[in-house]
DNA sequence: AGGTTTTTGGACCCGCCAGTCCAGAAAAGG
DNA sequence: CCTTTTCTGGACTGGCGGGTCCAAAAACCT
């Protein structure tokens, strides 16, 4: 399908139009009407940009969120090599999901992997990419083997993964914070 | 409304189904209908044990998984006195997850929360209670502060949470065995 | 300018599924 | 027994929402 500049920009206002509406509805609850209301646009230009339908836009979607949860975590992300770098990027962390609240961009994610076929690949790919950010910054940190800082960084990505899903339904972030607070604690020292 | 035994055993049928279901679908996927078909019966049925339809069948399963999730876990949840009783709990929890796979009854549990009224206490209340549980495990290995025990059992309930909803989309158990293995090699030195 | 392609709008269709209704079978129970 | 309550079956409905279709407007191209 050939785009015009107008096009790409009405196809990603679709985009961001769903994914805004994907982080208060499940993936199955979200309906086209209202992203095509926010996006003030009409049903044949949904399917004019995604032929396919709510499954092609979902994934579109998918792709596009899984881009932002990597770069909103940056500058630090990308240099986990002191103390007080950690520290900054758990306190962009938790700042973040704290002021979303239920607005959680990984949680809606996660969900959709269930129900969108393809959603899953680029969820594993986003995890990926991510556990070897933070491998990365472990072992800036001390001389840790390769394989045990992995583990341990697929620990912590657990384990945030986790509290934000405990945040959505509590409301509160003490699970999030007291998994980066213990992990940033026992950094230095090693295992 | 006054049930008679016939009348129990039907509803706790419904409730059974339904939670079958919902191993697999998203609760606003799962139709009434094939609940209906699992359980051999009929709309007119449901709606007699449940008048208020799908949302209170849904809340009636919640109750029913919370309760399950406990008790699945037992006898070790309620006697983590020792490491070979932690790590019995843990190959109790892998194996589990592993065999159910995709079948996660907290996961569906947590999906619900989001879409059905009344399902986030009920979720709250089961985190309550099982954090409870390994804090006084965590207390019963060495004398940690009460405090403090609460805060790595938060922690390790949410690596566990996040390590399951991980091993929906990727299919391994990796993440969630990193995050119990780590918590219990530093279980017996403290923090 | 004129033909071609892309973009846009919205009316319409149609299947699905939660929920309704009622009538008949089975228990309770006195 | 006979009455009353509970239980069961299934036909029917209503609206919701994804997807189709077509025609008009705008942009593109040479």
């Amino acid at each position: 399908m050939r785009l015009t500049e107008k096009g790409r920009a009405s196809r990603q206002r679709l985009v961001e139009a769903a994914s805004l509406r994907l982080r208060g509805d499940a993936p199955g609850a979200m309906r086209l009407e209202d992203v095509l209301a926010d996006a003030g646009m009409s049903k044949g230009q949904l399917f004019h940009y995604f032929p396919d339908g709510k499954e092609q836009l979902l994934l579109a979607v998918a792709r596009y969120e899984a881009e932002r949860v990597l770069a909103d975590q940056e500058p630090h992300l990308s240099a986990l090599d002191s103390l007080a770098s950690w520290q900054a990027w758990r306190d962009v962390l938790v700042a973040r999901y704290r002021e979303q609240g239920a607005h959680c961009p990984l949680g809606a994610l996660l969900a959709q992997a269930e129900s969108t076929v393809g959603a899953g690949e680029v969820v594993t790919a986003l995890l990926d990419r991510w556990q070897r950010h933070l491998r990365d910054g472990i072992t800036a940190m001390r001389a840790a083997a390769g394989a045990e800082a992995d583990r341990e960084a697929a620990a912590l990505i657990a384990g945030i993964q986790g509290g934000v899903q405990i945040l959505r339904t509590t409301r509160s972030t003490a699970h999030l914070e007291a998994v980066l607070d213990q992990f940033i604690e026992r950094l230095p020292s090693g295992p």
